[in-house]
RNA sequence: GCGAGAGUGGCGGAACUGGUAGACGCGCUGGAUUUAGGAUCCAGUUCCCUUGGGAGUGGGGGUUCGAGUCCCCCCUUUCGCACCA
């Protein structure tokens, strides 16, 4: 007999796990109501997950934090909702698709009845009749529904531009995904493509996305920076040039308009509109044609990486400071953003390090209209680089002498005076681009008509069908393009030959309202009832990877205000409590991920060790924050626990059914009784507070030493010994979920112990008669000293100067004072 | 470059609003039991001299009776943003 299988006799894992996932089942334990109390529910939301293969550590760790959590709250007793669905669309279902010869539906599926099934024998909590999945037709119909909705609103629009185009996706991606310059997912440098796509105009929202913000005290403090800086909102100044000899001008936008009159150049970006509308010299346009072209065909990273070099053309053209009408040069670079602002700069070289750069190259002249402070004076000749701080105006008329917040109030009031200029704010944050040129994701359920232009698809037609295409290989353009039958319809206002969209939407906007629908999931008439939603909105507490901070969770953010705004949401702020987990990385600290095939499986752990073992590994690794190197040495310190210690306490029952309200008192208990019901009522404070804080490492760590310090033998009291067993169960069932209920059963309950509540501790047996008080010299520990509870500062001090060790520091010592912190420590000061 | 975290034994990690640093676990050492154990139980385990001390929470300063915790400077590291005018 091998020890695991010594092990398995002492604990059946297997058969008590199986055992009591049918029970749960049969009783339906984890089935949310479907109308909560409001006032007593809890909505614990885990990120849904991409069905990318199997789920593997990462996921893990993340839904048993969910998890522990949905379980605890249920013993609380509150109306418990704990979803789980599927992010089902989206590129490597094609890209798996293509490389196997399998449709991309088929490869989902099948990953999904995989990823599902190590759910449910993981034990997790969820609510399996609310599973929604994201590329099935009766949740994406109501995605369209959303579509249309914004769409009917202005918040959806098509708009011709430049995008970030990924040669080898083929798609259109959105800023957010795009990373240093490189698509997320596939690591190509994205290059800018001119094309018509689908917008949502979230900008419209980058007030309302910040300033809530604040109202979001239980969100971690880095998400919220990371958004804010995100949609990046700046106040500043549009002040209008005009370009010589035409009667056009240019405006632009500045934050630093206390620097207008040092501007010596302006440039626009290669893609600004005004370049078509100026008539160039040929010499010149001919070198912009160049430029332009040359502009293009850099990627993103190529323009960023160039932090320090920075090129354009001169287009022979000028433009006239309104301010003191001087003419300066107009030149085209792609340092300047076209997305940003007008597409156009100032350059002040001697206050921006970017113009600085750019005007030392091309030996524009430089012009310094800011000092230090009122003493110092900058000299162009021996100027290094920009000095970009704020200090007094000079150089700059009537303006000379104001500095800062002054100076910028000052210009500001003066050009919107002689209307040459108003007050701007402007965002980073860009309108979210939706559409991409991919077959695996939700239609967009729009119908192209010469004659009424763009047209919603009737609700009562919803869903828009994804079709069966022959070919999915990207090549540039829709897939769906290429289907005919799928293309060509019937206008549904005139009835005239029409064209559908043939584009399908970002994945992302598919996960930006599932929440919604697990609250009515199987409704056919609408994306949920109003009412189920408001009694369960907002999410309680959400968990997921940091990683979302600036997409899904801004997207998430952006849909619930929508939808409170057209009247079918009461809240403005989806989740009350975001939490990020920790990365689960491997052994060497790499990140877990596929490409580097280091991905382990928590399936080989739960079967060999049994799952609620691996879970209290989990748990007890690190708290939930924080990263974890994983290692499966980890499980040998918990699986000796729970063999050894934990499961076999049951053995020491005496059968009394105690009263689970009833607190000792104090005379009904000999010394070690006494001593271990303070430690049990101490663990349950402690353990309480852990579960709160989700700290489940401290709340194993608190239950190792009360069942350590549980000697059976000592306690003559039955209704004691039996109290501490039951209670100790209870406070392990939210991270051992099968183990808690067989011993629940063992004991001899019939509830499930879910649903028998979490225990209370008694609030006069938290500190013992005695306790142990510091006592230092000079703030140095010298002895500790055992009093009664209550007894006061002078009997302290009296039994501490009766200690050698204490009176050796005092002997020939001046005591200068004494400071006696309550319950904790004397400190003597000596001289 | 900018912004936000983090840095505690050989290791994972404890330490509530400043108040006994190293809980709990791994590993290691010794012992008990055992035919044997990689099983179980008990004890020890921050470091340095020693039976009493000294040092100690990345480094250096400061505030305080008292600092892992607060303040300043520096180092390392993780994450995010990265020409946003």
């Amino acid at each position: 007999m091998t020890v695991r299988e010594k092990a398995m006799r002492k604990y059946d894992f297997k058969t008590i796990e199986q055992k009591w996932q049918d029970k749960w089942n049969e009783q339906k334990l984890f089935e949310a109501p479907v109308k909560p109390d409001p006032n007593n529910k809890f909505y614990m939301l885990v990120m849904f997950a991409y069905p990318s293969g199997d789920i593997h550590m990462g996921h893990f760790r993340n839904y048993l934090i969910g998890d522990a959590v949905a379980r605890r709250q249920m013993m609380l007793g509150k109306d418990i909702l704990h979803p789980f669905g599927w992010d089902a669309f989206g590129l490597p279902a094609e890209r798996a698709a293509i490389k196997r010869d399998l449709h991309p539906e088929k490869w989902t599926l099948q990953n999904i009845s995989v990823s599902k099934s190590t759910l449910q024998k993981a034990g997790i909590s969820f609510d399996w009749t609310r599973e929604v999945n994201s590329c099935m037709p009766d949740y994406y119909k109501w995605t369209q529904w959303m579509f249309i909705q914004l769409f009917n609103k202005g918040v959806a629009y098509r708009k011709r531009g430049f995008v970030n185009w990924c040669p080898e996706d083929k798609t259109v991606l959105a800023n957010e995904q795009v990373k240093d310059g490189k698509c997320e997912r596939c690591g190509t440098a994205v290059v800018k493509k001119d094309q018509i796509q689908w917008y949502f105009k979230i900008t419209d929202y980058a007030d309302r996305l910040i300033d809530d913000l604040d109202k979001l005290p239980d969100w971690p403090e880095n998400v919220k920076t990371m958004q804010r800086e995100w949609i990046g909102r700046s106040h500043g100044l549009e002040i209008d040039f005009t370009i010589d000899g035409s009667d056009k001008t240019l405006p632009v936008f500045t934050t630093r308009q206390d620097t207008i009159f040092g501007v010596t150049y302006m440039a626009v970006s290669p893609e600004a509109d005004i370049l078509e509308h100026l008539k160039l010299e040929s010499e010149y346009a001919e070198k912009v044609e160049a430029y332009k072209k040359l502009a293009a065909g850099r990627s993103d990273i190529e323009r960023v990486s160039a932090t320090g070099d920075k090129d354009g053309v001169f287009t022979g053209k000028y433009a006239i400071n309104p301010f003191n009408g001087e003419k300066i040069e107009l030149w085209v670079a792609d340092y300047v953003l076209a997305g940003y602002g007008t597409g156009a700069v100032m350059g002040v070289p001697a206050h921006d390090i970017r113009d600085f750069a750019f005007a030392i190259k091309y030996n524009i002249p430089i012009k310094v209209v800011i000092h230090p402070d009122k003493k110092t004076r900058l000299k162009v000749e021996e100027m290094e680089d920009a000095f970009v701080e704020y200090g007094p105006m000079v150089n700059s008329g009537q303006f000379d002498g104001l500095a800062g917040d002054d100076a910028l109030e000052a210009v500001s009031n003066f050009a919107e005076e002689k209307g040459i200029g108003r007050r701007k704010v402007n965002y980073k944050l860009k309108d979210w681009s939706i559409s991409r040129q991919r077959y695996w994701g939700c239609p967009i359920p729009i119908i192209h008509c010469e004659k009424c232009g763009m047209v919603p698809v009737p609700e009562k037609d919803l869903p828009v069908l994804l079709p069966k295409v022959e070919n999915y290989i990207p090549k540039g353009r829709s897939p769906l393009a290429d289907v005919p039958e799928y293309m060509n319809v019937k206008c549904p206002k005139c009835g005239g030959e029409a064209q559908r969209d043939p584009d399908t939407m970002d994945t992302f906007v598919c996960s930006s309202w599932y929440f919604l629908r697990y609250l009515d999931p199987h409704n056919d008439l609408e994306p949920y009832s109003k009412e189920l939603a408001n009694l369960w909105m907002p999410v309680d507490l959400y968990v997921g990877g940091i990683t979302h901070a600036t997409g899904h969770l801004i997207y998430f953010r952006f849909f619930t205000k929508f939808l409170h705004d057209i009247g079918w949401l009461d809240y403005e702020e989806p989740a009350k409590i975001l939490f990020n987990l920790g990365l689960v990385m491997d052994a060497k600290g790499e990140v877990m991920s596929k490409s580097k095939g280091n991905v382990t499986s928590p399936i080989p752990l739960m079967n060999e060790h049994g799952i609620d073992i691996t879970r209290l590994a989990m748990y007890f690794t690190a708290p939930s924050e924080k990263e974890v190197l994983w290692n499966n040495e980890t499980l040998v310190g918990v699986e000796k626990f729970v063999i050894n210690r934990f499961y076999p306490i049951i053995k020491e029952y005496r059968k009394t059914k105690p009263n689970l309200k009833y607190y000792f008192k104090q005379d009904e208990l000999s010394r070690d009784e006494k001593e271990i019901y303070l430690k049990l009522n101490q663990t349950i404070k402690k353990v309480s507070v852990s579960y709160d804080h989700l700290h489940f490492n401290t709340a194993v760590a608190a239950l190792m030493e009360l069942v350590r310090d549980f000697d059976t033998s000592k306690i003559k009291n039955d209704e004691l010994n039996d109290l501490i067993i039951i209670k100790t169960i209870q406070m392990i069932a939210p991270l051992a979920p099968h183990l808690a209920e067989e011993l629940w059963e063992a004991v001899g309950f019939e509830k499930s112990v879910f649903k028998r509540g979490w225990p209370d501790y008694d609030p006069e047996a938290i500190i013992g008669d005695t306790i142990n008080i510091a006592v230092q010299i000079n703030g140095k520990l010298r002895d500790t000293i055992e009093v009664s509870v209550d007894a006061d500062e002078k009997t302290i001090e009296k039994e501490a100067l009766k200690s050698p060790k204490i009176q050796k520091y005092t002997d020939d010592k001046k005591i200068i004072k004494k400071i006696h912190v309550k319950g904790r420590l004397l400190n003597i000061v000596v001289k």
